[in-house]
DNA sequence: TCGCCGCGTTTGCAATTGCAAGCAGCGAGA
DNA sequence: TCTCGCTGCTTGCAATTGCAAACGCGGCGA
C-alpha cells in the first residue's frame, strides 16, 4: 500500500500524545518543533520531513522507525532473514567490513557446498561476480590483519578512521 | 549532537550507486526523481526528505533504513544486529566457521563503536576483563587458512572516503 | 567536420516546509 | 467583572525542497 496516508500520521500522533497525556504546547517543546506546526501535522494539514518526525518520535519517547511506518516512509518491518541481507542492511558496518564479511561467508559456504553438495537449493548468487574462482585476497587478510598479532597485543587497532 | 553529517549521506549514495554500476540519470528515473536533483543530493547541496530518500533506497534496492541511519534520521541504537541471528540460523556454516563468522562481525562491531563513542554515550561499556574482547585466536586464522593464498598482486583498492 | 547521444551539473522557479506572532475559547481566582 | 494561564488554531513570511530546462563535456558514427 503506497498510499502514504498523509493523515494518519498525524491522527497517530495526537493518539500518542493524548495518551501520554501531554499538551500540544507540550509535545512542540520536548520535540524541538514549533506549536502550530505540530498542531498542522496532527490534523494532516502537512506533511513533516522525516527530521521532524524523528524529533516528535523523541518527545514522544516512541521508535522512530514506528512512525516511519506509519508515515509510509518504511515500506514495512522487514527482517532480513539471510546472512548477507543482514549484513548488507546493518548500519553498524563499513562497506569495507561488509565487503569482507560477505566474501568471507560466501567462501565458508562454498566451502561447505563442496563438503554436502546435496543441500544448494538456498543457495542464490548475490553478485553478478561469482567469486568461485578467486580466493579471499589479501585485502581481506588485511582487514583480519588486527587479530593475526600474536596475544601481547589484546587491544583492537581502528583501521580506518574518519573525522 | 548526534553529528549528522549531512553530506555523508550523498556520499553514501554516490558509492552505492557506482558499486552498482548504474548512472546518475538511471538511479534517478528508477528512483523516479528528477537527475538534477540527485546530482545535488549526491554533493550533499540538498537534503533530501525521507520519502525521496525512500525512493531511492528502492532504486538503490537496499534497505531504507540503512539510509535513513547514514542521514542520521534514526538513531542508530538500533535492535541488536540480525547478523548474528541469521549467521546462528544458516544451517549451510560449520560450528566453527559459524564462530569465526560473529567473532570477526563483532570484532568489526568493536572498531565501529570506538568510532562512535564520542558522540554517543549510548555505547555498551567495554571493561577490560570482558571476555568479549579477546582477539581472534589463531585458531580462527587457521579457520582461513585455505582462503590465505598468497597471489602475487598487492591490489588493494584502498577507498579513502573524504579527505 | 558535423550531428547525435549520454554523462553530470547549473540555473531559475513553483510548491512546500517550518516558524514567529497573533487570535479565540475555557476554567480559576480576586 | 476582569485578568491570568492554559488549551489549540489561523495567518503571513523566510527558507528550503524538488523539478524542468538548458549548459558544457566527451565519445561515436556519417
Amino acid at each position: 500500500m503506497a498510499l502514504p496516508k498523509v493523515g494518519s500520521i498525524g491522527e497517530y500522533i495526537r493518539e500518542q500524545r493524548q495518551q501520554a497525556k501531554i499538551s500540544l504546547r507540550q509535545l512542540a517543546e520536548a520535540a524541538g518543533v514549533s506549536n502550530p506546526y505540530l498542531s498542522q501535522i496532527e490534523r494532516g494539514l502537512r506533511k513533516p520531513s522525516a527530521e521532524i518526525l524523528n524529533q516528535i518520535a523523541k518527545g514522544l519517547r516512541i521508535s522512530s522507525q514506528v512512525l516511519y511506518v506509519q508515515a509510509g516512509l518504511i515500506e514495512d518491518r522487514e527482517p532480513p532473514s539471510d546472512v548477507i541481507t543482514a549484513i548488507r542492511a546493518d548500519a553498524h558496518l563499513s562497506e569495507r567490513q561488509r565487503q569482507v564479511l560477505i566474501d568471507i561467508y560466501e567462501s565458508f559456504r562454498k566451502e561447505t557446498r563442496a563438503e554436502d553438495e546435496q543441500t544448494s537449493q538456498n543457495a542464490r548468487p548475490r553478485h553478478a561476480s561469482d567469486p568461485d574462482d578467486e580466493p579471499l585476497p589479501e585485502e581481506y587478510l588485511a582487514a583480519l590483519e588486527p587479530y593475526a598479532a600474536p596475544s601481547s597485543n589484546g587491544n583492537v587497532t581502528q583501521e580506518t578512521k574518519e573525522g
